[in-house]
DNA sequence: ACTCAGAATGTTAGCGCTAACAAGCCGCGT
DNA sequence: ACGCGGCTTGTTAGCGCTAACATTCTGAGT
């Protein structure tokens, strides 16, 4: 930097004014500044930056470490939205989510400086974990459990997982269909709870009866084991004539195991995931399913933290925000066989 | 720190020594200091040290913004070979791949001070551009073209797509066909390149012509459109009997489109695909592939960063580590149709 | 007891930057 | 011509840490 203010002829002050938008510069003075710095290739230093500021344009991401669609899909959105902001991403992702764990990630990720965090981690104690972190940094928790208690450094934002259920079985009503099972994922998850909740409440709103299958967990596998139980009952005779999947790994499990069954999708049982995978479109057959808003999330997540920094009051709600899921209706829903 | 030091009665250059593992500190200071250290709830600030030792324990990773299975993973990868080495992670994910914004993200990683960088953005000309950059950190790209060359600050790991190519081949050669075609993806993807070149290659050492469908990208949608056109000629007689699909996107809209036309999959057509997704198990039928050892490539990489930082002379060959697919026998590869 | 090497600790300086204050400059009104 | 206020620039200090050097302490050898 003194370099560049002695090319410049002017002291290193006025360069770091020049840098940092002063008002108060010469227009002439300004242009020799940066032209010395473009002759030199000037690099301001950001440690030291950081270490005078105490803030480093840089947000970090906690997570939880699987390759999971959902989390994977909003961390790539909240580091678009934080990049188009201006500022840089520090990833961390936790293989296991526990207390201890998290804290110390927490840790080292405020220990870089971070200017503020968004967790992305949709289970149910994420928000117990992080508010006990006592963390001083602007936090953003995505999906967090709706008893979580926002604070002047914490806020929250999520998708409405009540109503992707609830758009689920509607549409799976509308059709005709009264058996309408649950495929629930990994209870420990939010999104798994939320549907389930909201599965249910809607069945009983209608009074119906809801039976629920326990797939324990968000992959294909789990799905097809589950779906080779169902597709006996169903042959059966007593089994659901309508699965609303937690999500669409499950879901192509499920079609899987009816296929190998001879069960036709949708004509013997329709299926209604949620996600909308890049692929979901292409199954056999193209799935309906409950489209997320990863995108909106990323930047929800984004306008919050910027939010907290610039002291805006929190919202009224628990939620900073809540954004809609959009169901999408292709051909693995039908109306129920017919008698 | 001065906090800690007065607590532990020492200066604070014992209590940096400390934390930084000098040798020369007896036992029992060490200890007075770590007590102070916990009971403060002292955090060293990186900043600080990054500013005095131009080392920040960080690693920088430029990607391609797109969710596209490869890259994610490798960079999930990365991220966790990176972080079990104690290092943290910085992403930076591009839309697009220029030489104009591949430079300036890559400025602006290297203005963070990190450490070293990781470029998952496996494109024709990511060679051409990072050499172009100028970079002054030790940087390691993942799968690079082979004409790429590395310096003794640049290096190269990838996984053999050639061989991935030759395997799924040779699986359809000794299955008995002989009409096998290639549904080809994005070319600007080095991937799409060489696992293309390899078939070809394959192909004529075998003395069999080599017929090439373009998708063009790597989703499936682009596998549907080329899957109707490939049944057509399939339904004309005049079709191959396997198809070798770029990626399992591509495999998965084939399959839909074989599956719309009626053709039966792998009795009429035998299907193979390269990556294995997490549901590639469970399409209908399951999907014979070749699987991408992306955690090993995210700890090849790691490792040759460091062995760039370490000062350890580059590999003999063009690149530092060359890893192997590994071929997955499933139910959408079977001798071609008799007649 | 007395040296003296080497271990243990303390002191000083400075990494590159920005904030706060100080100083210099300009043009205005009188 | 003089003084004053606002713009522009320079000077100083210090963020929290580590490297290098200076100093003090320890204990083995005489």
């Amino acid at each position: 930097m003194s370099d560049v203010a002695s090319l410049a002829g002017v002291s290193h002050q006025t360069v770091s004014r020049v840098l940092n938008d002063h008002p108060n510069v010469r227009p002439g003075t300004r242009e020799r500044v940066l032209a010395a710095i473009a002759e030199l290739g000037y690099r301001r230093n950001r440690a030291a930056r950081a270490l005078v500021t105490s803030r480093s344009s840089t947000i970090g991401i906690l997570t939880v470490g699987n390759a999971n669609f959902g989390p994977a899909s909003t961390v790539l959105a909240v580091e678009a939205a934080a990049r188009a902001q201006g500022y840089f991403v520090s990833v961390s992702s936790l293989e296991a989510f526990d207390a201890v764990a998290a804290k110390t990630a927490l840790g080292h990720l405020v220990d870089q400086g971070i200017d503020g965090i968004v967790v992305v981690a949709p289970l149910v104690d994420v928000a117990r974990v992080v508010e006990g972190a006592g963390l001083q940094v602007p936090a953003v928790i995505v999906a967090a459990n709706p008893d979580a208690v926002p604070t002047d450094s914490l806020r929250y934002v999520c998708t409405d997982q009540r109503l992707a259920a609830r758009e689920a079985t509607e549409h799976l009503l509308g059709l005709g269909h009264r058996r309408i099972a649950h495929v629930s994922g990994e209870m420990a998850w939010i999104d798994a709870l939320e549907r389930n909740g909201a599965w249910r409440a809607t069945m009983e709103e209608h009074g119906l009866a809801a039976v629920e299958y326990a797939a324990g967990g968000w992959t294909a596998e789990t799905g097809y084991a589950v779906g080779r139980r169902i597709a006996d009952e169903i042959a059966a005779g007593d089994g659901p004539t309508a699965l609303f999947a937690a999500n669409d790994y499950i879901a192509i499990g499920l079609l899987r195991a009816f296929w190998e069954r001879g069960l036709r999708v949708p004509e013997d049982v329709s299926v209604v995931g949620v996600d909308d995978l890049q692929d979901s479109a292409y199954f056999i057959p193209g799935l309906t399913t409950v489209r997320q808003p990863f995108t909106a999330m990323g930047q929800a997540a984004m306008q919050a933290l910027l939010g907290i920094a610039a002291g805006q009051p929190r919202a009224d709600g628990r939620f900073e925000a809540v954004l809609e899921p959009e169901l999408v209706v292709r051909d693995s829903t039908a109306p129920p066989p017919a008698g």
